[in-house]
DNA sequence: TTAACTGTACTAACATAATTAATACAGTTA
DNA sequence: TAACTGTATTAATTATGTTAGTACAGTTAA
């Protein structure tokens, strides 16, 4: 469900994070729902339950979860994921732009990359 | 010219590799002029001249600059890094289409949000 | 009530990468 | 020759992430 990519610069911890933000956008995890305990993840990735705790810290710490003591960690309504996910790409969609028009992309180069992102494959 | 945000995650030296490149795309340093020196910089930015050596090496493993001993750090043509930027952008904008499509923007949202950045104050 | 789960907290050890510090060597230039 | 250039090397330091081990508190079901 959720793989440790090692020659990612990042933390284990926010890899963890970022994982689970987008199985729970994938509706594998349902609002409500109990994420994996601390300890069990941490068997099943081989890795220390500190690195688990602290990934489910800064998932409630965003409020993308809450806990309750002795019974666990449950997702939070999936509506402020997508709108901080939703700010985040609209920061990056912007900063990007600006880098593409300096180094001289033309807007219908830009249309064409979009297009082809948003292409169908079954219309 | 240069400032170091001890705030950024990234390390120091590669911070300094973009910021040269940012100020070689902006013509501040022409093609062939030299870059400050090792030891000058280091002391401007009240840092190890050996972060200054490291960042130098990578810009000249990226083909930015190339070095004469005993001489200095030259920029190199221009070309090459616009094309390493092109396609270095490139990418990002991809995978961030993909991310927006996915969680929901539509072409639309997209497109306004890059003429926002094309805007032309003085048309 | 007890056993087996949950999350949380804390301290110590360890690993790695980045940075600093100090020194040395080689080429260039005036 | 003196004062610049880049390069190399080794050691110490710092910061961060990770692991290890232990302990405590709440929940749940037998």
């Amino acid at each position: 469900m959720i793989l440790i990519d090692y020659k990612d610069r990042r933390p284990i911890y926010e890899q963890i994070v970022e994982k689970i933000e987008t199985l729970i956008l994938k509706g594998v995890f349902e609002p409500d729902s109990m994420l994996p305990s601390v300890r069990s993840l941490a068997m099943e990735l081989s890795i220390n339950p500190n690195t688990i705790q602290r990934a489910y810290a800064e998932l409630e710490r965003k409020g993308i979860t809450y806990t309750v003591k002795g019974k666990g960690s449950f997702v939070s309504s999936r509506n402020e994921l997508i709108d901080s996910k939703k700010e985040e790409l609209k920061m990056t969609l912007q900063t990007t732009f600006l880098q593409a028009k300096e180094i001289g992309f033309t807007k219908e180069e830009l249309i064409t990359l979009m297009n082809a992102s948003y292409e169908e494959e079954n219309p």
